[in-house]
DNA sequence: AGAAAAACCATACCGGGTTCGGAAACGAAC
DNA sequence: GTTCGTTTCCGAACCCGGTATGGTTTTTCT
């Protein structure tokens, strides 16, 4: 494999960059601490810490985020987008975190979750990287719609806006996962230990598939009001 | 009424901040503009502009964004959370634009909205204020429910989760909202006239909250894959 | 060994946002 | 109309995240 030097300075750098943020941040406070201090911890300048993250959010959720438009691209033949999406994330929720980034230990990861969900600018981050992977998971399920079975029933939808479909699937997914994370995290941050946690995840995936595919009128209709009782529905 | 001259001076000189900001955008570009520039155009000074917005992002952003939790709580008697978003996106839909905050010309929403589209680091703005709104919309869904008809069938799922359900339920409304909104905004500023692009709106918003309302799989189906015709799915 | 390439760094700079102490404008009282 | 308290405004300095510049060290290739 012919590690070469110079490669395995610069993983080591980054790691130890990374690390020593991680540290200061759960310590005293994401706002708290500035880049530059960062960067004197660490052993290194201002400008080669911003060579290596290309912001200071970045040192804290590199690697955070899934490849959702990944999976739509390249799910089997025959396999609808959304099963291959539930079938990813079985996968995710099943597999015992820690193995994310080769050896990342279980403390360092609770650490992160600590400092992300204690700092509204990670977590506004967090949003926008959401954001980032809806764009493309709607253009992934676009095309899969359009180079779809052909024009079919389904057109009566889909041909109506631009791709208003593919972007409300889209936007649906995103959402759902990204509340997964959160409710995820949140349990985690209060104490709830690993492996319980775990096992709501998974038992959460099959909940908010199940809504995403056969729809929120059945969630929505036993809330009708806090004293009314007949339900006539608005449309 | 009593004017007040203070006040009346105060709420010019807002409009005229908001209104230099929204020309010097419009004209050269959001990253192109700094604050101390608006500030020397509008005649006051730095520190006087971020009293009254609180950062250059908010200058443009003002009063952009839609009460979804107020609407959940002041909703009728034996309405549900759903059916009472329904009516409202309707009501919004339907309401000619430019009327938005009383004296507001139909050319500077356009130049907003072309502003808006135009620069990344506003329509990620645009993103955390929805995320703020789903936070609070998944407060009020939460109440709703926990206040809702009692312990029916609906329990099964609500019960497990922290409130997953009513957080899957903000997360997916929220975002349906978003993708609304713009698609909208890029119909708009891509020449769609505004008259055009009010009915379309009227119609995506049927079409999203059918999909809300009865999920996904009918839109996910026929969408198997690009050479495969036989849909089994994946369930 | 020596040269090309890559990484590193000190420094200065930029723009958004805040802090501070005082000057000016307003409103009300006399 | 003068006085006096309050609100608004402002200039200047400052903080922090991020970038540009240009030179120095380190690694790799030959």
């Amino acid at each position: 494999m012919m590690a070469g030097l110079r490669e395995r300075k610069k993983a080591e750098t980054r790691r130890r960059i990374a690390e020593t943020a991680l540290r200061l941040f759960d310590a005293r406070g994401y706002d708290a601490v500035t880049v530059n201090e960062i960067a004197e911890a660490a052993g290194v300048a201002k400008v080669t810490l911003f060579s290596y993250f290309p912001s200071k959010e970045a040192i804290v959720l590199d690697g955070v985020g899934d490849d959702l438009a990944g999976v739509v691209e390249r799910r089997g033949a025959g396999r609808t987008p959304l099963a291959a999406l539930r079938a990813h994330l079985r996968e995710v929720a099943a597999r015992p975190p820690g193995e994310a980034d080769a050896g990342e230990l279980a403390g360092e990861l609770m650490a992160r979750v600590r400092v992300i969900t204690s700092s509204p600018a990670l977590l506004a981050a967090v949003e926008q990287a959401n954001a980032a992977e809806r764009h493309r998971l709607a253009a992934a399920l676009a095309a899969a719609r359009g180079a779809g079975g052909g024009a079919d029933g389904g057109a009566a939808l889909g041909a109506g806006g631009d791709d208003l479909v593919a972007r409300l699937m889209a936007a649906q997914v995103t959402a759902v996962v990204g509340a997964l994370q959160e409710a995820f995290f949140l349990r985690l941050a209060s104490g709830t230990p690993m492996e319980e946690a775990g096992r709501r995840l998974t038992a959460d995936v099959e909940t908010a598939f199940d809504l995403l595919e056969h729809g929120l009128a059945a969630a929505d209709e036993h809330a009708t009001q806090q004293n009314g009782d007949s339900h006539e529905d608005g449309r």
